[in-house]
DNA sequence: GAACTATTCGCCCTCTGCTGGAATATG
DNA sequence: ACATATTCCAGCAGAGGGCGAATAGTTC
């Protein structure tokens, strides 16, 4: 709704007509034999829209003015708020022929105690009058100073915006919830004042304004009146209004129109006084109806009879299809919709959810606005509901209400609980199957999470590491790259080796390149591979190093590999016993042997494939530093083995040493 | 005013789905 | 040893079902 100012020029106090007159005219507008008078907008009546009217709004008829009569129901104070005609930008004379409401009126309801307030504004020429709106306004005792640019909270938006013709600069059109009204005079004043007037015996009437049916462009009006023999006296809760004996010509017309009885604590109304009269014990703690099993009070006969009900058992409203029975019919009647004839009566007019209830109706329908009323006081989160705010709450407090009875572990929701005890606890534990692959995920969830990772198609191409070959879906790119996975992808360009692993590639090439990174501080000798620099240390500097050692158990001769030993047996002649038949050789730990001043001078360079050591042989004698080294060829070592590239360990090279 | 009925509120529950950290597997 | 991917798992919120109970409307 677009800000606009409203220019308010001097005029005398607003004259209500005579009740009577009032009523009249608004029951011109629409007959109706309940004093429900709705009010349409047409030529020369001023539409009225109205939001929430907390509290009563009481009219204190004078002769020239009109107070609103403002109680609250927390302190039952009353203001009273001297009506001025307000009058915005209508010319003079044109309003004369409205009722109540005419010209420009400001009704003033102050916020007392966090009820709203509501400001009607009834303006505009004859012609153009647009409705009146119902606005917060902030609890203050007004003066028309502090109007000057007051910012009116407009609890009803969908206003009509005034005519174009209209000289008014209120304009009530567009989406913003505030309107701007600037007065500028100010000798005249809306006042909001203390206390009542020092008349006794004023005459009062209700008004209530609510929003008409739905989709209907109509206000509600509900007028009831009665007086009071002093205004101190306003009806407290739990008491009718009283009427007075002398009614005036105006009760008489107001009594010709059932009356409504209003609440001055809440919103409620009734056109009965046996209802409102309930209804006021609402507002009391009196509860006169003890039961005699637990004590607890109840208002009514009813309800303390229900609940004797439930200590007793009795139920007397059984189901024809279940076991289910209920106190009450309507508790059977909702339970056979849900269970038995699924009768959704409310049914959401943006999508096909109908629900057995209003209230469940009332809240699908926030996911559909998104509206979230109940705000978390500890942070930003707010719910859509009132449970999901209690259990949100949990996180902060870190209540952990639900513990699983076989290992005590505390969860803060049953279902995570439930869902535990299925995973942890049970044995027939659910599996879910992925259509796609062969693999079984724990939780319907994360399946969810296995499917979207790796199942669904992707507008970008994944390539493969290996090759040229692109995919869409990286189950598919998985599967691709395996097949690499025995490949010997790697290949040296000096010779003909080829291997699995890059760093194995990267090791081989030093064996063309010369590199030996690896450096003995002890002795200056390098290596092409830790492992190998690594072997050396515990060999020859590393004084408790005991290697392992295989004796033949004929000759007794030792070997680093078991292997190498059973080979060596089997074509040892010696005259020495022969090992029982499942001696397979015994591991046995000996002390290093002095290093005889051969092997301590013979040093080898192991190399993978003759071609290696054949060039290994010829880079030695290029390069005199490295020489002394006798190239050795793993690959003819380790000639029978499967994973040569995965398993170059020091046991391998001391083999090769074996040899 | 009692009794019955309809409506509304409030509470609790289940099911579902997403998220992120921990644990584990893999390269 | 390290990085990355995958699975496990608890935490948390969205949505909706179901029911007990309070309150309001209506009838007698």
């Amino acid at each position: 709704m677009a800000g606009a100012e409203l220019s308010v020029v001097p005029k005398q106090f607003t004259q209500i007509k005579e009740p009577e007159l009032m009523l009249e005219k608004v029951l011109e507008e629409e007959q109706k034999e309940d004093g429900v008078c709705r009010v349409k907008g047409h030529p020369g009546s001023a539409e009225l829209e109205a939001g929430s009217t907390h509290g009563a709004l009481q009219a204190n008829i004078q002769e020239e003015e009109l107070e609103l009569v403002l109680a609250t129901p927390e302190d039952n104070e009353k203001h009273i708020v001297t009506l001025q005609s307000v009058h915005f930008t209508s010319e003079d004379g044109a309003l004369q022929e409205l009722g109540w409401l005419e010209e420009g009126q400001v009704g003033v309801q102050p916020a007392g105690s966090g009820l709203p307030s509501l400001v009607w504004l009834g303006e505009g020429s004859q012609q153009s009058l647009h409705q009146c709106v119902a606005i917060s306004i902030q609890e203050e005792v007004y003066s028309m100073p502090e109007l000057e640019r007051l910012q009116f909270q407009v609890l009803e938006e969908n206003a009509t915006p005034p005519g174009e013709d209209s000289r008014s600069a209120v304009s009530l059109a567009g989406s913003t919830e505030s309107i701007k009204l600037d007065t500028g005079q100010k000798e005249e004043q809306l006042l909001v004042e203390g206390g009542l007037s020092e008349k006794a015996e004023e005459q009062f009437f209700l008004v209530e304004a609510r929003p008409g049916e739905e989709g209907r462009d109509e206000i509600v009006l509900t007028i009831s009146n009665f007086t009071v023999d002093e205004p101190e006296t306003h009806p407290a809760a739990g008491e009718a209004p009283v009427e007075k004996a002398d009614e005036t010509h105006s009760q008489k017309k107001t009594k010709e129109v059932k009356r409504t009885f209003q609440c001055d604590i809440c919103v409620f109304t009734s056109s009965r006084m046996s209802s409102f009269n309930r209804h006021m014990k609402t507002h009391t703690s009196e509860k006169p109806h003890v039961c005699h099993l637990c004590l607890k009070a109840f208002r009514t006969v009813t309800l303390l009879r229900n609940h004797i009900n439930t200590h007793t058992g009795t139920r007397p409203y059984k189901c024809g299809d279940c076991d289910m029975a209920f106190v009450t019919s309507g508790e059977l009647v909702r339970h056979r919709r849900y269970k038995h004839t699924h009768e959704k009566p409310f049914k959401c007019s943006m999508c096909k959810y109908a629900s057995v209830e209003a209230s469940k109706l009332k809240r699908h329908i926030r996911s559909h606005t998104g509206e979230r009323p109940f705000q978390c006081p500890l942070c930003s989160y707010a719910s859509k509901d009132t449970y999901k705010l209690k259990r949100h709450m949990r996180t902060h407090s870190g209540e952990k209400p639900y513990e699983c009875h076989i290992c005590h572990a505390r969860f803060t929701q049953s279902g995570t609980m439930k869902i535990h005890v299925l995973q942890k606890h049970s044995e027939n534990v659910p599996k879910y199957q992925c259509p796609h692959c062969d693999t079984i995920i724990a939780r319907k969830s994360d399946l969810r999470v296995h499917l979207r990772n790796l199942h669904t198609y992707k507008a970008a191409e994944m390539k493969c590491r290996y090759c040229s070959a692109t995919f869409h879906e990286r189950y598919a790119l998985i599967q691709h790259q395996k097949t690499h996975k025995n490949e010997k992808r790697f290949k040296c360009e000096h010779c003909s080796y080829a291997c699995k692993q890059e760093r194995h590639m990267t090791v081989h090439v030093r064996t063309h390149t010369g590199e030996k990174p690896f450096a003995c501080l002890s002795c200056d000798k390098c290596f092409r591979q830790k492992q190998l620099l690594n072997v050396h240390l515990k060999k020859y500097h590393d004084t408790n190093f005991i290697p392992t050692v295989y004796e033949c158990p004929r000759c007794g001769k030792g070997f680093s590999r078991w292997n190498n030993m059973k080979r060596h047996s089997e074509k040892c002649d010696s005259e020495q016993e022969k090992p029982a038949p499942s001696e397979k050789g015994r591991r046995v730990k000996k002390r290093k042997p002095a290093v005889p001043k051969e092997a301590a001078t013979t040093r080898y360079l192991v190399v993978n494939g003759a071609e290696a050591a054949a060039e290994e042989t010829a880079l030695m004698s290029r390069a005199p530093s490295l020489g002394g080294l006798v190239p050795i060829d793993l690959g003819e070592a380790a000639a029978g083995s499967e994973d040569l590239d995965e398993d170059l360990t020091c046991e391998m090279i001391l083999a090769v040493m074996d040899k």
